[in-house]
DNA sequence: AAAGACATGTAAAACGTTACATGATTGC
DNA sequence: GCAATCATGTAACGTTTTACATGTCTTT
């Protein structure tokens, strides 16, 4: 009686788009979910294995055989479009953070304003690199207007390139602060 | 040779600010840090035990002994403090984010974009909820306001506020275009 | 008297990351 | 020839949630 555990349903979801390895899952999650999603490969090849039991995709003969590499292709089932859609459908969501920036910011009293000030650069630094990097495949993702899903991993990407500005904005009125207190001191 | 296990930093920093009961700690923890972080009893007392074993914190006399119910209370020894501090100084922070909703999102194109207009209503709810108690939040730290931790408070919440705010204008656009493709099919 | 909050704790299960192991193929 | 990438997989470890167990105190 497996629960639904999210990465199946990642796995599931990419497949019904389109026939993949386990190693072109990996890279299609840290393309273009990452910023909201992430899984490592100890967690995808078993997940594999297991819809794959459960006949929730199955594999597919490799067109080229002459190469010796090993290499899976998945796609999925009638049976797992199912279960992705039921988990579409009739799930509640569940959003869950892990900010350990406004963790250490919140805790930020026990140390001098200027170490919180480092957190937040930091965080400025990690939020422009991934903004840049949405940026870039938001400009992508004009090629595949016609795409069905197109609207669908347009809204995605302008999610996380709306909340990352607002984020930039926040951390330079939050350093502000900072620097006016630390100069008070 | 044990990690910095978030859980007990959470634990270190609650502490630095006041001597607290795991029961309180769990209170604290849902109700200012809970937008961005969350933690269970189940993980909550284990780590209060390993930390008092480690003489990171220490149990303290109770001043009221005179009613039955078991209750220990906490606080943070120098040794915590200093672990404290090192992971506020000197270690880089991840954030983690699972966002259930943007993974439905982005798979919305095998449903009905109806369904996905139900994913996004269901966001903007919860989204609306908490962000109603981050004001109530946020007004009463206004009356803490010469404490020295009141700083980073305010900022925390700011950035909640902030994030969810750009949420809602995002979950409102979004609704549109699935709205107008809803529409044309 | 009952319900709900206070209070602590444990065990099992789920879940995921990290690190390792192994080898093929491609591009410089 | 070498490095990087492609490709699959496992084992150990650590963390966390869920569910349960137990009992007290307060409020209605």
């Amino acid at each position: 009686m497996s629960q639904t555990r999210k990465i199946d349903m990642v796995i599931l979801g990419l497949l019904e788009h389109e026939n993949l390895t386990g190693y072109d899952i990996k890279k299609q999650i840290d393309g273009s979910i990452n910023f909201f999603w992430k899984a490592s490969f100890g967690s995808i090849y078993p997940a594999l294995k297991d819809l794959e039991k459960n006949a929730l995709i199955k594999k597919i003969k490799e067109d080229n055989p002459k190469t010796k590499r090993e290499k899976i292709i998945y796609s999925i089932t009638p049976k797992g479009r199912e279960k992705l859609i039921e988990w579409l459908k009739n799930s509640k969501s569940t959003n869950n953070l892990k900010y350990e920036t406004l963790l250490k910011l919140f805790f930020g009293g026990a140390t001098p304003p200027n170490i919180s000030l480092q957190t937040i650069e930091e965080f400025e630094e990690e939020i422009k690199e991934n903004l840049s990097l949405l940026k870039i495949y938001q400009k992508n993702l004009s090629n595949v207007i016609n795409d069905k899903d197109h609207i669908y991993y347009y809204l995605t990407v302008s999610f996380g390139i709306e909340t990352y500005n607002t984020y930039l904005v926040w951390a330079k009125e939050a350093k502000k602060l900072l620097k006016e207190i630390n100069n008070l001191q």
